[in-house]
Order: structure tokens, then C-alpha cells, then sequence
DNA sequence: TTGTAAGCGTTATCAA
DNA sequence: TTGATAACGCTTACAA
């Protein structure tokens, strides 16, 4: 093929400082001061240096400024998986916090096909930081983030490494929280849907399950395996509910128990008459008008407030020592308990 | 293995081309085209060149390179809301499209408490593009996006400017077919339930709607205005229904469909039996065992491969005509119709 | 308060 | 095939 005939047409490349400053009789150095907060500059002349700018459509290029700042102000978020309703929900509210601090956040999908050469091509930038929403992740994939050197904050998993701060809910506390609530009006045979196994709230939430049947002396009657979609919670719920007569069934997140309601009534359960469904997390469908499920409050707000203020603090001081902050789960009591 | 050799020290400076060179005993540029595709080095030397990079974790700065290049092989990604189900798969697939053409998605939601000024400082990147989620955004933000001078790829709010293009889905042909669907049933009370006015979507979607009625002869019965969320649906239905007698109730998206099928279930009715309802977009709660909903499948996959194709066709000739490319919806049949 | 000049880390060009 | 060199656009000592 030849060469394309409109290579004039090119996109007009942009205004740089210098334009600017030819356009207002100054040096570039005014130019950047003029956008610099608290830089010496005339302020009549920051004044024309500014409107001269805005008519041009100048903004200072942000490769420049970082590259000899030696930070991007770009925050890689990974997160597990977009089409679950918990996840994205996450990623909404960091992304518009981040805004706010002007910190500008690269999406990285883990369920893209090579994802891990995607993120190692990502780290070509200098990136601020990385964020990893590691509830829905394996350990192995989050550990291989913890080394590529640049600051992390693991939300949904306690991760260990140089510069890995950690966001966590309890999840024992809560699971704990909503059997002891089920417990006191009256339940007594109960069933448990579980997560999959490599996912680290998995175990936490079973383990506060069995803690508080311990702690009332109580056996878990039955149990079965999901992989936390909703399908698979209908699937668990009806094969658990034929074989086993219950009077409660936790399940270890609201998709799964979005489908268990589903198989009980399928099943024509009247719940909360004959079984207490309940979930975690309190997505926005847990509180649809079909479903009214009652749950455990995985509160999305402080995490986000948690990660800003872990970012903040390691942008400021990167040697300081790795925190970690937890989060206090809450019951959300509706209808099916 | 993990060395930590200065806790106190500053955040270590990342290995540069300079560092490798030296290691490798070869020039900067060799290193350089060492990463470069194509370029003339000789293998061997190029093998110990990729060796040493690995070692040290050496990758070329996308910064410095980007601003060599006048391309940062950043793209911004604005969406209406990544609480709604449709918005949040459509990021999550376009996020996974994108990294496959080593773009890189820089989220912004419009929920946002200053969007526009966020906006703005992010234009401080030269970005490749802006991607733009506008079948939930109203005309007036959409506009100012298309002024901004960057290519813009619309989806789902047709677009008129220098170097936008367009992604678009037959809105009133999926909303006929739909209510042509219901016709050939035997429907013939129909009541509708209305988008945000100031959303390209609902209109269209109305329209579509009452064309399929007017060639049936048929007159829209009664018709509410929604936000498009589930607890809208759900209250415009109850007050339809509750002053209307109906055997069809069209929603203009799957969420108000979903509350309706809820206010339904209150009142009593029957559906399909004495009521049909079906929606439009086919998120994925639609399938849940609870919904089953009968919808209109707006394809999120299509969108996003018509997105990337104008995307790099616009890279590479960023002087040619603006384009639009329509997406042909489908009626997915469930079990509410 | 202002301008000059020195990098930041790349890559493209050019001469060797 | 290789290495030196000149941008890319910005910020910030330092000098005036």
C-alpha cells in the first residue's frame, strides 16, 4: 500500500509552555510558575499567563512534569472481577477518591487472558502505587504483585512485603455477628454455603461461622462448595436442601445467597418461615424488593477512606513501617432471618 | 530473597537504560532497541541486553517514552455510573479489549463529586483517546467531552464533532421487536415504563416502542417516568398497575424491568400469565433464577470490538473521517413474556 | 520577581 | 551493527 494522502492532517500536536510563554512576552519558567501553587510569581502576570493558557487550551503535559518528578500520579487498581456487583461497586468509589486526590486510576481486569503480562507491561509506567483488590484473587497472583517493588495496599487479603499496607474486613467477626443473631431467634440446624477455597475470605467467613455453632454448641448440619456467583448458589442451596432438613443457611456472600433464595422458593420454602437465608457483603441487589436479605455489611466506604489514607501516608514517607487497617463489619437485619 | 537493604532510604530509584548499558557494557541505544521490536542489534548481544534488564528489573519508562513518542498510550474511560450493572461489565470488557492493545483504561465516573474539573486536570495527559460510556450521561456533558480536541469514541449517545466517532445500538429497533414480540402473543394493553429524559437511550427506546404499537394499531395504555434503577421500576409499576389494567408493561431497561417484576409479585399478578413485562439490555441479574426476564440484548461484547476497531483505525490516521458504527440488538426470550 | 540552563529517561537520526 | 547526540516538555536551582 502507499503512503496516506492527508499526512498533513496529522493531529495538531499541543501547546506547550513555550507557546504560552511566547504568546505573553515571558519565559517558559514563568509559564510553569504560573501553575505552580505558591511559586513567586506577579500575580497580575500569572493573571495573563493563565488566560493566554486557557485560550490556547495549554495544560502543562503530565508525562513532562512526572517524568522529572519521578512520579506519574497513576495508581494501577487490579481488581478480581468486574461483573461481580461487589467488585465494581469498589471500584466506582475508588476511582472517584482517587480524583480527588488527583491520583488517576489504570484498571486491570484479572480475568483479561494474560493478565500478567498485561500488568508487567503496565509497570512500565512509574506507577504511585498499586491497589489490588485481593479478596477475589488466589494468593498466588497477589503475591506475585507484592514483588514487583512499587507501593501496594492489598484490600480483602493481609498480604506480607516491603511497602504492603493492607485494608481487611473482619470476617469472622462478621459471619460470628450474623449466627449469633440467627442463633438467639430460635435457629438450630444449620447448613453453610461456602466460597472458593483460594479466595482468603473463604475460610475467614466459615471460620466465624463455626464459631459461633461452637461457642452454642451447635454442629454445622451440612455444607456445600460454591464458587460465590449466584448460579452456583441456587445450584448448592437445592442439592443441600433436598438432602438435609435446615432451619438456617449462611452462605459466605449475597450473590450465593441471592441464589439460594431463589432454589427455596423453587423448593417452596417460605423463608423466613421454614429457613434464615442470610449473606455478606450487602451488595446493592441484597436490598432489591425481591430479595430484602438480610446481611453482613462489608462497608465499601471505609475501605476506600482506609486505602486514601494508606496511599496518602506512604506517598509521603515510603520508608515507614507496613500498616495494616481493619474493618468492623455490620448485621444489616431485612427479611429473611 | 527479599532483600530490604535500605528500610530508611527513600523509595529506590528505578533502573534506567543507563544502568543496564553500563552492566551490559553497550550504549544507551542498544538497550533502547534492545525493547525495540525490529530494530538492528545483534541477537546475541540483544539476549545479554534482555538478561540484565530482567535482573535488574529493568522496563523502558513509559513516561520518557511517551513523551519522545507524543503518545501515552493512555486512554480515559468516562462512565455514567459503575453502580449500574450494564456501565460496570461494559468497563470491565472494554478494560480487558483494551490491555490486549497495550492501551491503558483511565477510569473516570461520572458520579464523581467534580467531574469535570477531574476531567480537565486529567487532559494533562496526552491521552490517545477518551472513551465515552454516554448512554447514561446527559447531551450537555457529552458535548463538552467532544470539545476537548482529544479523539473520542461515543458509545451509545451518538456524537457530532471533529474526530469523534461512534458506537451505537439500535435502540428503537430492540424495543419494536420486542413489543412486536408481545403483540404476536396476544398483548394488547400495553403500559410503558420510561427512561431519564435527558438520557439519548430513552427516547429512542420510547419511540421504538410506540412505532411497533401505532403499525398494530394499538395505543400506548399508560406510561411512567423512571431513573432507570430497580426501586424506580418498582414504584412506577405499583402505580401503574395499581390505575391501569395491563397485559404488557415494556420497560426501557432491565433494572425498572426487575422492579416491576417485584411490584408484580406484590400486587398478585401473574407473569407472564396475566401480565407480561420485559426489559432492555440483558445485564446479567436478567438471567438469575429469580427474573428469567424476556429482555432486548444490548450487546456489550460488539460494543466494545466496534470500539476498539474505530480506536485503532483512528490511531493510525487520526485525519480521517468520523465514523459510526450501529450495533443490532436481539430479543432474548425468557420466561415474563 | 524573573530568566537561564541543567537535567528527567527515552528514542530517532546520523555518522562511523 | 553500533554509539554519540539531539530532541520531547517540564520543573527547579541558581544567578541576575
Amino acid at each position: 500500500m502507499c503512503s496516506d494522502r492527508n499526512k498533513d492532517a496529522k493531529r495538531p500536536r499541543r501547546a506547550t509552555a513555550q507557546t504560552v510563554a511566547d504568546l505573553a512576552g515571558v519565559s517558559r519558567s514563568a509559564v510553569s510558575r504560573a501553575f505552580t501553587p505558591g511559586a513567586y510569581v506577579d500575580s497580575e502576570k500569572r493573571r495573563r499567563i493563565l488566560k493566554i493558557a486557557a485560550d490556547t487550551g495549554y495544560q502543562p503535559n503530565a508525562l513532562a512534569a512526572g517524568l522529572k518528578a519521578g512520579q506519574s500520579n497513576l495508581v494501577a487498581v487490579f481488581v478480581g472481577n468486574m461483573r461481580s456487583p461487589y467488585d465494581s461497586a469498589f471500584v466506582g468509589e475508588l476511582a472517584q477518591a482517587l480524583s480527588g486526590l488527583k491520583k488517576w486510576p489504570i484498571l486491570i481486569d484479572r480475568t483479561g487472558a494474560n493478565t500478567d503480562q498485561a500488568l508487567r507491561e503496565l509497570l512500565r509506567y512509574p506507577l504511585d502505587a498499586l491497589i489490588l483488590r485481593g479478596g477475589s484473587m488466589s494468593e498466588e497472583i497477589v503475591d506475585r504483585c507484592a514483588r514487583f517493588g512499587i507501593p501496594m495496599i492489598s484490600s480483602g487479603r493481609p498480604v506480607q512485603g516491603p511497602r504492603v499496607d493492607n485494608v481487611c474486613c473482619r470476617n469472622a467477626d462478621g459471619m460470628t455477628m450474623i449466627t449469633d443473631l440467627l442463633i438467639s431467634r430460635g435457629r438450630r440446624r444449620f447448613g453453610f454455603l461456602s466460597g472458593p477455597e483460594e479466595f482468603y475470605s473463604s475460610s475467614r467467613r466459615r471460620a466465624g461461622v463455626l464459631q459461633a455453632l461452637d461457642r452454642a454448641g451447635l454442629d454445622l448440619v451440612a455444607e456445600h462448595p460454591t464458587d460465590y456467583s449466584v448460579d452456583s448458589g441456587y445450584g448448592a442451596a437445592r442439592s443441600l436442601l433436598s438432602r438435609a432438613s435446615l432451619d438456617a443457611l449462611v452462605c459466605a456472600n449475597d450473590a450465593t445467597a441471592i441464589g439460594a433464595l431463589s432454589a427455596a422458593r423453587d423448593l417452596s420454602l417460605n423463608v423466613p418461615g421454614d429457613l434464615a437465608i442470610v449473606g455478606f457483603d450487602d451488595i446493592a441487589m441484597a436490598k432489591w424488593p425481591t430479595f430484602r436479605l438480610t446481611t453482613v455489611r462489608n462497608p465499601i466506604d471505609a475501605a476506600v477512606d482506609a486505602i486514601i489514607a494508606l496511599l496518602e501516608r506512604r506517598l509521603v514517607d515510603p520508608g515507614r513501617p507496613e500498616e495494616s487497617i481493619f474493618l468492623d463489619p455490620s448485621v444489616i437485619e431485612r427479611e429473611t432471618h
